[in-house]
DNA sequence: GCACGAAAATGCATAGTGTGCAATATTTGC
DNA sequence: GCAAATATTGCACACTATGCATTTTCGTGC
């Protein structure tokens, strides 16, 4: 167990960073936040911050989580049609936002009132993008496989217009923004006919 | 005429730091160009520079060119299919880049071997975005007018797909590599059914 | 032509960013 | 406890970006 227990310490850190930014940020608007001050509420040195992120808008964004490992094997292994199985996938996907609650709520507002933090947050839905082309490959045919990338686009717009309904509306509930999102894509392929 | 002459010359300055960047950024990587480098290869002082462009990276960049008003007018009245009339607004809108074939060829290949022009790069994607989903709302009805930006973002997805394997290369045509984009996009929507 | 005023370019000062490097501190496996 | 690996930190430095005051340029009306 040399490194699991090093690991945890750096994501804990690197949490710590996070929440600190988006605090900040909320405090005080996207402009007037400085690493220093970031650094300085997460007690750390400024030099560390850079060991952590590669500039403040990224310790705000962080990244968003992975698709469990478990969800993603059940996709692959599917038996019902793309988008009835993409269902579980979003699904395992929005629990982990669902954890987290509180502090999703707080990013899509800063997303929503700090526009200098929009191209940070598509830099890290950059490696969502790629981990759902991946994803979405296993279960293309080869004469519709070039789409995998396009359509992973597709996916994930769909998926932050759902978070942003979604986290905003207390009454909300995950599956009803789920379905929402699927039948935008259903509806989508009507549309491209 | 008082504004015509100085837009214009502002219009010209602007290309000739775009080109220098360009350049720059060609001859020695993204890393290593500075605002300073940039300035006095365009012949003006670093504080203009920032009169211009926000960093390098929008500098390299710029801003892709706007759909034309002519084919956006016959699209939104146009009488075919979505998609049928799509073709007139992309063959409009890459015939403009056709006409830079050089600096469009250049600007793909930075973009290629400069991962750090990403972002700038989706950001300028963001203003095309915006443009085609008021573009594309004018043609959907009531009950899919809401698909308009995920519309809008599948579309400029397929249309730099597009791009890339157009401007790389040299044998392609114009309405080849757009018709791929519309079998794509076809395609895609049988895949969401 | 010429003087006026708007727009653009510039110089300067300054706060903030991001990185390399070397020194120090901490943790881990033994 | 010790040695190696890893993480944190301080420091120096080059670069970024902006506000502000000044100068230059240029189109306009006389």
């Amino acid at each position: 167990m040399e490194t699991a227990l090093r690991e945890r310490r750096r994501v804990q850190t690197a949490r710590e960073i996070h929440v600190a930014a988006m605090e900040l940020c909320q405090e005080l608007g996207l402009e007037a936040v400085t690493t220093e001050a970031i650094s300085s509420r997460a007690g750390i040195s400024l030099r560390t911050f850079f060991n952590y992120f590669p500039n403040k808008e990224a310790a705000i964004v962080n990244r968003p989580p992975e698709f469990p490992r478990e969800a993603v094997r059940v996709f692959t292994e599917g038996g019902g049609t793309l988008l009835e199985d993409m269902r579980g996938l979003l699904i395992a996907q929005f629990i982990q936002i669902d954890a987290n609650r509180k502090l999703g709520r707080l990013f899509q507002a800063l997303l929503r009132d700090n526009p200098g933090l929009q191209s940070a947050h598509e830099a890290s839905m950059r490696g969502l993008i790629a981990e759902l082309k991946a994803i979405l490959a296993t279960r293309l045919d080869p004469d519709t496989d070039h789409l995998a990338d396009i359509l992973a686009v597709v996916v994930v717009c769909a998926i932050k217009k759902g978070l942003e309904s979604w986290i905003l509306d207390e009454d909300r509930s995950l599956s009803e923004s789920i379905d929402e999102i699927l039948a935008d894509l259903k509806q989508l392929g009507l549309v491209l006919r």
